[in-house]
DNA sequence: AATTCTATTGACTTATTTTGACCTTGCCTT
DNA sequence: AAGGCAAGGTCAAAATAAGTCAATAGAATT
């Protein structure tokens, strides 16, 4: 019974290609792949989709017909205060308790932060939440706002370190 | 139920999970869990939510649908709830915000806590401050045991040494 | 005895992965 | 230039698994 899902399977195959090619970018075969895997082609859109999206850090370029690729390159940034506007870009002026725990978990995962500064942004972020909830009712728009802009102050402050 | 509630069961089960374990880290399955103790799925969330949240030094992350699951990472050593007290005692129910920045300093000389943690926590404490003044207009008597409440639950959540 | 906190349950909701049928693009051969 | 073939793309359904919430039940506290 194999615990991981052929998603993580291939989008894990896919980090060691960037791994080995030492490039920021990879290019690769969808039919060839999904062979390589055993599935069928569309899986791949799916794991590019899912795994290698703008939002993480990809760019995707790709050419049907003949001589067809599917070109993904890693994103770069020159300085921290490109690195802090991104990350701005990725919370926005609203973001909900599961999305802000699901970046800190990929953060957590890409070694941006250790577990312990990802353990400290959750408790205050809960913290910020329970207030919110319990002391001054807000509305969860409100709390959606208000988890934003702590999300980010916390991890641009982070960036410029 | 005193000594032997569901509850209790199946959080020493995860515990004795984490000692099996070599790393921090426990990957479990909602389903399975909840047929192992003959409950309802939703009782493990009741289990997590009580005896794993992040204050109590856990994180938790878990993906939905195919191959789902549930990682529990733990973040502290789990004896030093004594140190927790001490804490406890040191931070009190009521700090300005000097004495929490001094606090902070003093634990990242000792090197208990790392420049970027410190960093975090002062982030999160100048923003629960603000927006206590300019958001809910509250006086500084309040802001004082809200800095406190918060100050602790991330060193406690740490439990550090 | 009343209240309050903790635990249990189940109906309903949301999210992720897998699969396949059908669509689009572009080189290449005729 | 037309048509064929070889890519890759899209979309939606099915399968699977976790989350939420509120009603209830049980324990503990006052």
């Amino acid at each position: 019974m194999n615990v991981n899902s052929l998603t993580k399977v291939i989008g894990d195959y896919i980090v060691t290609l960037f791994d080995d090619s030492e490039g920021s970018e990879v290019v690769l075969s969808r039919k060839d792949l999904a062979r390589k895997f055993g599935c069928v082609p569309s899986q791949i859109n799916y794991v590019l989709r899912s795994r290698f999206s703008p939002e993480q850090g990809f760019l995707i370029q790709s050419q049907r017909g003949g001589h067809g690729f599917i070109r993904i390159m890693q994103l770069r940034f020159a300085d921290c205060d490109e690195y802090a506007e991104h990350l701005e870009d990725l919370v926005g002026n609203v973001i909900s308790e599961q999305d802000a725990r699901k970046l800190l978990a990929r953060l957590q995962e890409r070694e941006t932060i250790t577990p312990r500064e990802r353990l400290i942004a959750e408790v205050a972020l809960r913290n910020q939440d329970e207030n919110g909830r319990t002391l001054f009712d807000l509305p969860p728009y409100k709390r959606d706002t208000m988890r934003a802009e702590l999300l980010k102050k916390i991890l641009v402050s982070l960036a410029m370190f």
